[in-house]
RNA sequence: GGCCCGGUAGUUCAGUUGGUUAGAACGCUAGCCUGUCACGCUAGAGGUCGUGGGUUCGAGCCCCAUCCGGGUCGCCA
């Protein structure tokens, strides 16, 4: 192997163009591609920018072309020359005008042959990917993917400093709280028995930030839950994390509009609406059955319950009083949601615990219909009306006692039928506010009310007397911001009123002792002046991931786990030795496998 | 913890009703080639069909278990 002695990079493959011609270069990457034609040689260099070609001929050394044709893909190469004019020209790339005329080559590192082709076409099963994560991270697609992550995290400390935000760290090794998610615990080795836990937010430190005077901050905040793993959602991720003194609602919402306007614009070219609209959490669900609706499309629910009061059909009849009867209307639907497709969104539904879906299909030819024979003429015609049924819509069509179970069911309907008639625009990006949250949902595995958002979220001001008598209809001054039915940020306006604070965790049925031992801290810091803040958090991987138009969480982080939460590269987590295990006072009962 | 999908050369996949020696493309190796760029031509190597058990005269294919990966419900203040 050669050593890059006497040569210094003048610039990245990519960068070179017509104006170089004739100019010196030295250039170093990795061998995309060897062309060997006997007399002539081409080599495709690869950096992070673009390739470049190099070239050989019948005028070259031949102890250097000789040299040229050992390379093999993914060797590190340094080579100086000239650059000229190609003889033909590859439209395809940005350098295809141009190449390098090679008088210098120089093998920097070898390689073995790869366990996949490192191209922008080649498909590999994502396992793969993962275990050579390093090598999948030198495809393009990748290498954009990390550009553009860290461009939008740029635009981010950029625009919050200009709008006045301190960035501040905060531990990583905090106090347990086991409130909410799952927390990763770390042992104390000189405190045997005690353990720190990795944040899951950086919740109460920027609440004290602000009591600290602090006024607006700002933190680029890993975040660690312990929880199972989806397509969105991974044990470690990144928060934007921002919290404002003296502020309201409009004041958070007005300002985090303008960083989406910023980073949409800067990033993507794309021009963001703001104010962006607002709903409430009731309608969210009443509309679209999801607290994150994704309002690129229509299919929204609509209430049969009213037209059914008196029906004989006990499956509808049955879901009024506690629950309701909800619809949807596929237009034009029917050609494309055959008997056999609706079979599969009957089982689609049945995962979110609806007990099944009635349909109504009226094509030119025939009405099909799975309830309509139990209802009335009239109950019939006034569910079509509703409806605004017409030749070639397909109604759909969930009962159940539990409203939850109806939201559930026909929310993720709606998005599923868009999905499958293709009826999501590709490149449009809807953003909304979710407002008005309910402040408690009740737990039924815990048998009491737990918070929504968090405990520090501030109750409605008109719901402040129903705290204790009815805490399910109070509502939150909590906001989430929603695009493309997904959520990627969410915050609240906090407690900072002491009194209220002991109320709030009174409500959630945490008795005196423990909100001492847990919160202590952060009760007596708001004796001391605490100013009126709130604030909100982006899932940075999210948001990213939508930007780029992903599928997968996993797309846009460099080292990401899978879903038994362990990275394929490293293998980790692994077992510790004994000797780690005592010094930390740490006996392990039950070993897997 | 539940449900669904997947696992066959290095890679991406095909593999009929259970039937002889498991195929293709790309990649890889060797050689040839004076403008390639999805280069071309010639030759070649490469398989524990995820793993274990079972049914059968016979299993890549059927059954059971298990491992790995994905999606999802629960969970995620």
């Amino acid at each position: 192997m050669d050593t890059m002695q006497g040569l210094k990079r003048t610039k990245y493959c990519g960068e070179f163009t017509v104006d170089d011609i004739g100019k010196e270069a030295v250039v170093c990457g990795w061998v995309q591609k060897v062309h060997d034609k006997g007399m002539l040689v081409f080599i495709d260099l690869r950096d992070r920018t673009g390739i470049l070609q190099l070239a050989f001929d019948d005028q070259t050394d031949p102890e250097l072309r000789a040299k040229a044709q050992t390379p093999r893909a993914e060797f590190v190469l340094m080579a100086k020359g000239i650059i000229r004019r190609r003889e033909s020209v590859n439209k395809k790339i940005p350098t295809g005008e141009i190449e390098l005329y090679v008088e210098d080559l120089r093998i920097l590192g070898r390689s073995a042959t790869p366990p996949f082709e490192i191209t922008e076409t080649t498909k590999v099963n994502e396992e793969l990917r993962l275990k050579y994560r390093y090598l999948d991270l030198r495809r393009g697609e990748m290498q954009r993917t990390m550009q553009m992550r860290h461009k939008i995290v740029k635009l981010a400390r950029d625009y919050y400093d200009e709008n006045g935000f301190l960035e501040i760290e905060t531990p990583i090794l905090i106090k347990s709280t086991p409130e909410g998610a799952r927390d990763y615990l770390v042992p104390s080795r000189v405190q045997p028995g005690s353990f720190y836990a990795l944040p899951q937010s950086p919740q109460q430190y920027k609440q004290l930030l602000m009591l600290s005077g602090y006024d607006r901050y700002m933190q680029v905040a890993r975040c660690f839950r312990d929880e199972d793993l989806r397509a969105d959602r991974q044990p470690e991720f990144t928060q934007i994390d921002v919290e404002m003194s003296f502020v309201d609602e409009d004041d958070v919402m007005t300002v985090n509009e303008g960083f989406m306007k910023r980073v949409f614009q800067e990033a993507l070219g794309v021009e963001v609406q703001t104010p962006f609209l607002r709903m409430p959490y009731q309608e969210a669900m009443d509309r679209f059955g999801s607290d994150k609706p994704d309002t690129r499309f229509g299919l929204e629910l609509v209430d049969l319950s009213d037209l059914l009061q008196n029906c004989g059909f006990k499956v509808f009849a049955g879901a009024l009083g506690t629950g309701s009867v909800r619809a949807i209307n596929v237009k034009g639907g029917a050609d494309k949601l055959t008997r056999k497709e609706i079979d599969k969104l009957v089982e689609f539904v049945k995962t979110y615990r609806a007990k099944g879906l009635a349909y109504t299909r009226l094509t030119a030819e025939s009405e099909t219909s799975s309830y309509e024979k139990f209802l009335s003429e009239e109950e019939k015609q006034a569910i079509r009306m509703r409806m605004d049924a017409q030749t070639g819509d397909v109604l759909l069509i969930v009962a159940d006692p539990d409203n939850q179970t109806v939201y559930d069911s026909l929310g993720a309907l709606r998005c599923e039928v868009a999905e499958r008639l293709g009826l999501i625009e590709k490149g449009v990006f809807h953003f909304l506010w979710v407002t008005d949250f309910p402040l408690f949902e009740y737990s039924e595995e815990e048998n009491r009310y737990v918070a929504k958002h968090h405990p520090f979220t501030h109750p409605a001001f008109a719901d402040l007397d129903k705290l204790e008598s009815d805490p399910g209809a109070c509502k939150a001054r909590a906001y989430d911001m929603v695009l493309n039915g997904c959520e990627v940020g969410g915050g609240s306006i906090r407690i900072n009123d002491p009194d209220l604070q002991a109320r709030m965790f009174r409500a959630l049925g945490l008795d005196d002792a423990t909100v001492q031992e847990r919160f202590g801290f952060l009760i007596e810091a708001f004796q001391y002046g605490a100013p009126p803040h709130g604030g909100m958090a982006y899932g940075l991987d999210r948001l990213v991931m939508l930007m780029l138009e992903k599928d997968s969480i996993r797309d846009v982080i460099a080292f990401p786990k899978v879903q038994n939460a362990s990275e394929l590269m490293t293998m980790c987590p692994t077992p510790v030795d004994q000797k780690s295990l005592d010094e930390l006072s740490i006996c392990v009962t039950k070993k897997e496998k």
